[in-house]
DNA sequence: GCGTTATAGGTAGATTGTCTAGGAGAAACA
DNA sequence: TGTTTCTCCTAGACAATCTACCTATAACGC
């Protein structure tokens, strides 16, 4: 658990949600359940930190909103990339591989 | 810049100083050169998130500190990994890896 | 009918890690 | 003499996540 009491690696959220957005439409409820579904159960979005991340993202104008019905009979907001949170992700996920490359490297360091 | 105004990926801090003692002995200046220079000038440590965090590894008995001389004619003090730090090093390099693997799963999903 | 679980949205406050922006002193070099 | 480099440090601000809570409806077991 590098970031103590953590179930993420800090400051990758707002880029996960872009990514699975970037999938076609979802809703919040979704987003939390796929990033858990395909991590593996490594990864686990608390409520309390996707929903505020749902609105910091929508605020910035990379995500946009509107309510529908989730395949459950049940309103939901689900949120799709606008062409600025594509850009976003783009430079998101290069950030990433510099990072976590140059973390990798310096785990890889041997004597 | 995933974490935005970060040169570090928030929460691999502690990790990466443990490992680069782990090396072998150093002062904390030296751990800053050593994780940018091994990380080809990507990562950068600033003083105000090093010193704090040089003493809260101390503080938890990862790292023992010892005043010195560096090669430079100047008293530094050398930190040096303990057993305790030694478990929490491999602890944390797992944990770095199941994480970013996930996040890494997240971004190569396709369509 | 009733309680529980799952689905879906949300907020408030605390914690924590890192950053910016300072300060200090000694050595080396112009 | 002044500037850069080396080495240590702290205070306060900021941002992201967590815990803990709230609401409401559908479905299921009993």
């Amino acid at each position: 658990m590098p970031t103590g009491q953590s179930d993420l690696l800090q400051g990758t959220l707002d880029m996960l949600i872009l990514k699975i957005v970037a999938l076609g439409p979802v809703h919040g409820y979704g987003i939390s359940q796929r990033i858990h579904q395909i991590s593996r159960e490594v990864l686990k979005v608390q409520q309390g930190s996707l929903y505020p991340a749902l609105h910091r993202l929508e605020k910035r104008g990379w995500l946009a909103a509107e309510w529908g019905e989730s395949g459950k009979g049940r309103q939901a907001k689900f949120y799709k990339l606008s062409a600025k949170g594509r850009r976003q992700l783009e430079q998101e996920q290069a950030g990433w591989h510099r990072l976590a490359g140059a973390v990798g490297r310096i785990l890889q360091t041997e004597s």
